[in-house]
DNA sequence: ATCTAAATGCAACAAAGTTGCAATAACTAA
DNA sequence: TTAGTTATTGCAACTTTGTTGCATTTAGAT
C-alpha cells in the first residue's frame, strides 16, 4: 500500500479505528521529504504546531501502522515514510569518518530475502542491510 | 584477528598506540558474555570499577579498533565482543510480537558482501542484515 | 447538538550521552 | 629506577532523548 499523501493517511487511520487529527496530519506532513530524518529534526520542524510528546506518540503509532520506517544510519535511527510495501536500505558505513555509501544491488538481496522469508513463512515489511568498516580513504590512512 | 582474552586486547591497544589501563581491562571484562549486552547493562556491571563516562569513551574506542560490535536488536543497540574478524547478524524481527528468528545462510551474503566492498574499496568489519515484518503466527492472526 | 472516549499539551521526570577540566596513571627515555 | 610527558580517568555539570500522569480539548458516534 502506497502512503504518499494525506488521503492515504486518513484511510489507514480510520480503517484501524484511530482518529484523524490535526496533530497527526502535521506529523505526517513533516515526514514528507526525500531523505530520512532524525526524530530531533522532525520535532524541530513541527515544534510550533505539534508538541514533542505528541510527535513521539504519533511516530510510534505510524510505525505500528506501517506508515513510517525507522532505519539505522551509522549509530542513530532516522525516520521516513514507507513509500512502498518493501523498503530498501543497503549501505556501507565508515566507522572512522562516518561516511555512508549507498549500495544498489537489489537482485542479490531480493533473491535472498525471498528464499529466507518463504522458509519461515514470514511476511516482510522492511529490511536493512548495513556493512560497517572503513572506507577507502580511512583504510588508506591506517596503513601509513 | 580473534579477540577473546585480555592478551589480545593488550596487543591491539599497544599496536595502535593506546595505553593499557585498568579501566580498559575492566571494560573488556564486562563485555565477556555469550549474549550481546546493552550499554546500561555494561555500565551497571562495572559501576564500582569504571566511571560511566569512561565506559562510553572506551566502548567507542573498542568499536573503532574492531574489538566490539554494536548491533541493533529491535529498536535498541547492544554491544558484544567481535570474536572473529567478521560477525554475522542476520535475523527476522516480528513487528507485532517481537520474536526474533536467526537466519543462517552465509553463502549468499558473503558473496554479496565481497562484491560490494570490492567495488568501493571498503574494508568490512561487521555487517548486519535485518528483515522486519510479521512472523507466521502473527501473519495468520491478521487474516481473521 | 450532545456525549464519550481518544488524543493533545503541559509539567515533571527518567534515561542516555557529552563536555571541560583538574588529578592521576601509563609509557618513554635518561 | 626515576623523572618527565602525555594520555586517560573521574567528577560535576550539562544537553539531548524519551516517558508518564493528568487535566483539557476535540473527533466522531448517536
Amino acid at each position: 500500500m502506497k502512503v504518499d499523501n494525506i488521503q492515504s493517511l486518513k484511510n489507514i487511520l480510520s480503517e484501524n479505528g484511530y482518529k484523524i487529527t490535526k496533530a497527526r496530519e502535521d506529523t505526517f506532513s513533516v515526514l514528507l521529504s526525500p531523505e530520512p530524518q532524525s526524530m530531533a529534526a522532525l520535532i524541530d520542524k513541527a515544534h510550533d504546531k505539534v508538541d514533542r510528546v505528541t510527535m513521539y506518540r504519533n511516530i510510534d503509532l505510524f510505525e505500528k501502522l506501517g506508515i513510517v520506517n525507522r532505519i539505522y544510519v551509522g549509530w542513530k535511527y532516522k525516520l521516513e515514510l514507507s513509500d512502498s510495501f518493501m523498503e530498501h536500505h543497503h549501505h556501507l558505513s565508515c566507522l572512522s569518518c562516518g561516511k555512508v555509501i549507498d549500495i544498489e544491488d537489489e537482485q542479490h538481496i531480493n533473491e535472498f530475502i525471498k528464499s529466507v522469508t518463504d522458509k519461515f513463512n514470514f511476511t516482510p515489511r522492511h529490511h536493512q542491510f548495513e556493512i560497517d568498516g572503513f572506507c577507502n580513504v580511512c583504510s588508506e590512512s591506517k596503513k601509513s
